[in-house]
DNA sequence: CCTACCGATCGGTAGG
DNA sequence: CCTACCGATCGGTAGG
């Protein structure tokens, strides 16, 4: 994490931020101790709350500095393609990349249904949806539109329940090593692929992706 | 829960797994004590340690008694279809409706990846994909194979992924009462008509479902 | 199946 | 009056 040209405080502020999030995701919320927090972080634990008031302050926190969301934006930013398809497959490539580099996510939002009742999620969400459709509008009107008919909230439910699907079946099938490989053997590539066929209407002649 | 022709002891085993899900499910795993347990059960904090031994005991029998899988086969095998695609279709209606009836699976889920790393639900998996994967066969043999190549493995991780997209984004958004209705308006009719369009070949004239 | 109780640890706060 | 933090301890509760 950056920490230069912050203040003392600040930068006691994302020690904590980054050790509860360490914690939260190996142990759980109530698996972990407020002192916990506070020995990794490198301060006692009545010094946590000189910056938050309650652990569930915390928790808010480590859910919205470590969102995919944060990356998800940049990656729609510089993504590129010329056909609908293409455009699709670059995000979608973009998005996994960033989730395979953090993969922990699934942790903290299972923490936030478990604890809060996805109310966290639910917060993210409200606040950049409207930006999502945004980007969908981008995404129909950069290309000839190829879409099947599907209401705008309903394609980008789908685009990202997609990414939802195989990072929960993934997390669960990897605790099995003894099941056969070809679970996962370019897995990402078929359910791009599963999806893609899937909401491109299949008349045109723009179908540039490779064949299953 | 049916308690007739149950020795006393079973029956209060029953009573405590009863108990010790809806107290889950609302409360989550550490949220929910022991004592809570025993009293929704009806009996004294001491009485649970007659029929579990600890506390992740009664969390595993709570998991596996109210798992999908225990809707989802009988609901296999009632499906039927004359195409490849009135079968899935059927198939997914009926998994549908099961988890409609009980949709805190989400819960019990979230508890066990961040409690116990998702170890319960990689168990029940293990001991259910080989009967799931005599399901695939029977899908492919009982039709025209107009399926697109699709290892089997990576078709029912899909398949069953759709669901769990399905009902993740679903309890997230339900949670924002102020987006547009749009978003829930015959969900799961786009959901399995994206992923039929998507695992179906486009080359034969068996496309029967209501187009989009 | 209960009463009574354990070693320990919980989230949060006190004065300085 | 601010910040960052300490050692010690609060009232209650955890699984067993």
């Amino acid at each position: 994490m950056d920490t230069e040209g912050l203040s003392k405080g600040e930068q006691t502020r994302r020690e904590i931020i980054a050790a509860a999030h360490t914690l939260f995701v190996k142990q759980g919320y109530h698996g972990t101790s407020m002192r916990e927090i506070a020995k990794t972080a490198g301060l006692a634990l009545g010094g946590i709350y000189n910056h938050f008031a309650t652990k569930e302050d915390i928790f808010r926190a480590v859910f919205v500095e470590y969102h995919p969301i944060n990356y998800i934006f940049p990656a729609l930013a510089q993504a590129h393609g010329e056909s609908t398809e293409a455009l699709l497959r670059d995000i979608a490539r973009h998005i996994i990349a960033g989730l395979k580099e953090d993969p922990d996510f699934i942790n903290l939002l299972s923490i936030d249904i478990v604890e809060f009742q996805g109310s966290n999620a639910s917060s993210v969400l409200r606040t950049r949806l409207p930006a999502l459709e945004g980007v969908y509008r981008q995404i129909v009107s950069a290309s000839s539109n190829d879409l099947r008919p599907i209401p705008p909230l309903i394609f980008l439910r789908s685009f990202f329940g997609l990414f939802i699907s195989y990072f929960m079946t993934g997390y669960i099938l990897n605790l099995a090593p003894e099941l056969p490989d070809e679970i996962n053997q370019n897995a990402f590539d078929y359910f791009i692929e599963i999806f893609l066929h899937g909401v491109l209407s299949d008349t045109g002649t723009h179908r540039g992706g490779k064949n299953l």
